[in-house]
DNA sequence: CGTCGGCTGACACCTCATTGACACCGGCGG
DNA sequence: CCGCCGGTGTCAATGAGGTGTCAGCCGACG
């Protein structure tokens, strides 16, 4: 789990670093709310541990931009007052969680464990055509059933045609989505990979040839 | 939103009842554990109130329950112990929050705002795979029933693969989530700690590589 | 303050599935 | 009947991934 602690403090912000990482968390530390913003645009945190009176940009700010972010982060806010106000008002601004100091580092982490536990990513489509179905997100293919045993380059290849849904697709165009790099135009790898594509999916032909025109896989 | 609240202090029950409405939520109220389980296989909530200590089925284990179906509703936990313990605990069972009694209406419902806000958590609180335990909040891996002497880097990559229920899990992944601060993309480090996990997890293998993809624990 | 031991990550080396070139074959269209 | 495009068989090079080892680092402990 992936943790940004924004706390000026210095003491503090290296306790709960030290601390948050001896529970087994990858965690980034900034002192003030410009900083904080700065990691927030390079990198994806799961929370965001945030004392609300830093300097630079203030803590209430840095949580509206978070929000406004829609990146997924959730915030957990750290503060010295501890009135239910301010406490109403911390989360009306659309943090997630309200820790008042002194609070119990237990406590603390409790909470962030609790923030952290992510909805499992969005899953994207699984492809299908007749009893042909590959998984991109698992990187797991089947026909009939059955697991085919598929390398990088086949799996993407199949993807690729799956993916267009009846439409052929180019030698060129396969070469440019699977391989990395400009590959020279007349390397015989598609066909190759193509041929032992053909020969792990097995009968009856799923990929057909279009002349001229590339490889398809489905109806047109 | 749609909110069930489960508490047997009558009084207390209602008033929750009348004072949520009146926020413009959706709110069944239930009096003991039995009935909030029955409530809760009929109709999905978005948010859960929940004392701890109500006649019936325990809180706990109704708290189990909701985090088990995966169902998507967030818990808040109420009671009327406030030791940090009693927190942490209520936390570590997959409550999402946890408001000690006696609370501030405007805080509950500050909370309860919060928490509906808040995506689903669809990991649960500890994660399991075969024979393979791994309980985050307590760093406890255990395989078969014989506990796991895992470092703290191990632990790490084996949460986020066990987390990934069966999706493949790239190296650069595992460096972002486990390792803190931007590590250099062409560090061994997770080869090397992949590789001291399974010699502990020992046979048969838990973690499958997928070429080019990362790795895999479990069924994909 | 020095030492010990565990944790980490780099390096060197090994293995084998993967991959792509080459040479040759076959069938279809003109 | 001929020319091409595409399919096949084969083989060698490649490189992703696994393993053994070692040294630096840091905290624990005497």
């Amino acid at each position: 789990m992936r943790v940004l602690v924004v706390e000026d403090f210095e003491v503090l912000a290296r306790t709960l670093g030290t601390g948050l990482r001896r529970e087994g968390m990858a965690v980034d530390v900034v002192l003030d709310g410009d900083d904080a913003l700065e990691r927030l645009a390079v990198t994806r945190y799961d929370v965001v541990v945030l004392d609300r009176d830093v300097p630079g940009t203030h803590g209430d700010d840095v949580c509206r931009r978070i929000v406004a972010d829609r990146a997924g982060s959730r915030v957990l806010m750290l503060t010295a007052s501890s009135t239910v106000k301010d406490r109403v008002e911390g989360l009306g601004l659309g943090a997630d969680d309200y820790l008042p100091k002194p609070f119990d580092f237990a406590e603390l982490v409790a909470r962030v464990r609790a923030l952290g536990r992510r909805p499992t990513a969005l899953v994207p489509p699984v492809l299908e055509c007749d009893d042909l179905t590959l998984d991109p997100a698992r990187r797991v293919a089947s026909r009939g059933g059955r697991r085919l045993d598929l390398s990088p380059k086949e799996f993407g290849v199949l993807e690729c045609l799956l993916a267009a849904q009846g439409r052929p697709v180019s030698a060129e165009d396969l070469l440019e989505r699977v391989w990395d790099e400009a590959a020279d135009p007349f390397t015989t790898a598609v066909k190759t990979t193509v041929r032992r594509l053909r020969t792990k999916l097995g009968d009856p032909p799923v990929i057909h040839t279009v002349r001229e025109g590339g490889y398809r896989v489905g109806a047109p």
